[in-house]
DNA sequence: AGTGCTTGGTAACACGTGTAAACTGGGTTC
DNA sequence: GAACCCAGTTTACACGTGTTACCAAGCACT
């Protein structure tokens, strides 16, 4: 370590005082701005110059630990997770929230055990967590939060839940709408690609539910097929179609609806002659793969909606509530 | 104001202290594990049980104030920009980062002057940057980023620049390996997609001069076709391109690539017959739609090795070089 | 000549944490 | 019995910031 000068010396607002030849104190009225009228135009203008000169960025944890309040906003979700849709919605939150001085961060959790993940969470004091993906989010996880200060929760999910602000919708909604298309196509015998990718099973499993209680209502059969994210999984699943003599496929998402189309017409499978295939969330991909590709296209709550509401529930601890997300079919040539 | 207590009293290790019967620094002692041995088994139970009970989550902010650095690892990068391919290698890296101690934060960067971004960044005190698309990272960017302390700046791109460390990869040889395909197979009037999506023309760009780097050796024109992301404007351009009478079409990207495919089998145009397509980044998409997308495929150093480098240029301030990224034609039906 | 007001600025504290240095008994050594 | 040591704990400071008091000087008014 004998070459190391410590862990690089940071430029403090000490040194913008110094350069200018005041307090500190003076500096920091003069970069937050507060009592304008305190501060002579010929000082304000020599700290701000000494500031830029010095290169000075305040110190985001000093000035929250100060504050006693951070404006980190943090969006627990792993990238990877966020299907085109979501990420368009999220990019949209990032810059609204940003415009009302919030700092927008994603962080994956990595963490299966609910309470472990919130307690990361909390290490960083946000102001608001935004559990959009329909995550383990436990009361006790809850609980972690409240008591390092973050009170401003919102989630995704289908029911409400003490100390959160939740965003109604029912991930079942969708398997819901996609099997009631399908029994009206006169189909009794339907599969469900089931994704084996890690944080897709909060998502498949309730879709999986609506469908299996739509067919129940009509009795009609439902059979889960574990798919991995692939083309060689999507071929031997297709051959699997035929030998069960399903007559409709319900598939989790556009992207694994699309990889089974592709693998079904590579076996000889007409879609939707043979088998109906109705894919979810609506992303461009179903418009472009042949046949085009049925979906269920989510109606989210606006990004400035959900921004206001957070920070609502960040100064006031309490909000409007936000109108539920909904389903409705986005019918095309694969169904 | 009346009924809100402040902002949400937080659980300090002070908490904890006075719960066990112990001072502070005790409870700092045994929360950090550092000289175990100078605590007695009792007083230590005692003060982890405390802890849990209060449910003590430790202040990050607090923390890396008073250590002088933060364990934050900064990602600026627009969760939609990356597309399947990078967000499969961010979720890696995110875990690999996670093992070491570190904790990895997105943040999309929403202004487009690299200085503002850059004092954005700055602000959280991160250990290291990790700018793994090719944003626009000036000098004085950088030194921004130094003089706030954090000088382990990782980038990709296609030159090294003083205190930043190089992940070598030139966009450019993507554009430059699907002209050389489209030129071996007799093409010559090569049209380029041209994404008009914001955050996309740092990629595009030199692509494009990539694929015109060789077509001037082979005396083959290059028109650039600018494209929002769309269907419309797919199809508006299928139009396009044959009035041209371009005989290939480098898409930018896998998706926009299959786009354009679409839209000229709709408009009667063979591919690729009357014209060849080639995409770019290998997404499973090109093998889904029909004709199979020829694409140019990804050679990334694995997450494990970067970082390797980023933890080596935080503590050690210098890392070994790293292989260099590099791309291969993936040969299919479109060409 | 005292009193009060205004303008421009500073001293000093608190936020929650990690750690070096000092302190306290009780035991051991000359 | 004085000197020393060791295990176990606490006291005290620093990190960089925002803000509440307080202060100095200038000026006007009784």
């Amino acid at each position: 370590m004998a070459f190391s000068k410590g862990p690089a010396a940071q430029t403090t607002s000490a040194d913008v005082a110094r350069a200018a030849g005041v307090s500190r104190a003076t500096v920091s009225f003069v970069l937050n701005g507060k009592p304008t009228a305190r501060i002579s135009q010929e000082t304000r203008a020599r700290v701000l110059a000494a500031a830029d000169e010095l290169g000075y960025v305040p110190h985001a944890a000093a000035r929250s630990l100060r504050a006693g309040r951070s404006d980190l906003v943090l969006l627990p979700a792993a990238v990877s997770a966020a299907g085109r849709l979501f990420s368009d919605w999220v990019d949209e939150l990032e810059t609204v929230l940003g415009e009302r001085g919030y700092t927008v961060v994603l962080h994956g959790n990595r963490s299966p055990d609910p309470v472990t993940a919130a307690r990361a969470w909390a290490q960083l004091r946000p102001a608001a967590v935004l559990a959009m993906a329909p995550t383990g989010l436990t009361p006790e996880a809850v609980q972690v939060l409240a008591q390092a200060g973050t009170t401003a929760v919102l989630a995704m999910g289908p029911e409400p839940m003490p100390g959160v602000f939740t965003l109604f919708g029912d991930q079942s909604e969708i398997g819901q709408v996609a099997a009631e298309h399908l029994v009206a196509r006169g189909r009794r015998r339907i599969g469900v690609l089931m994704p084996t990718e890690r944080g897709l099973s909060a998502f498949a499993e309730p879709r999986l539910a609506g469908v299996q209680r739509v067919a129940a209502e009509h009795g009609a059969t439902v059979t889960p097929l574990p798919m991995p994210y692939g083309g060689e999984a999507a071929s031997a699943l297709a051959v699997l179609c035929r030998e069960l003599g399903l007559d409709a496929v319900f598939g989790y998402n556009d992207e694994y609806a699309a990889l089974l189309c592709a693998a079904l017409n590579d076996h000889g499978v007409e879609v939707p002659g043979q088998i109906s295939v109705v894919g979810a969330d609506d992303l461009l991909l179903a418009q472009i793969v042949r046949p085009q590709l049925t979906s269920v296209r989510y109606r989210l709550p606006g990004a400035g909606l959900i921004a206001e509401a957070a920070d609502s529930l960040i100064n006031k601890g309490t909000a409007q509530p936000l109108p539920r997300i909904w389903f409705e079919l986005a019918p095309r040539q694969s169904s």
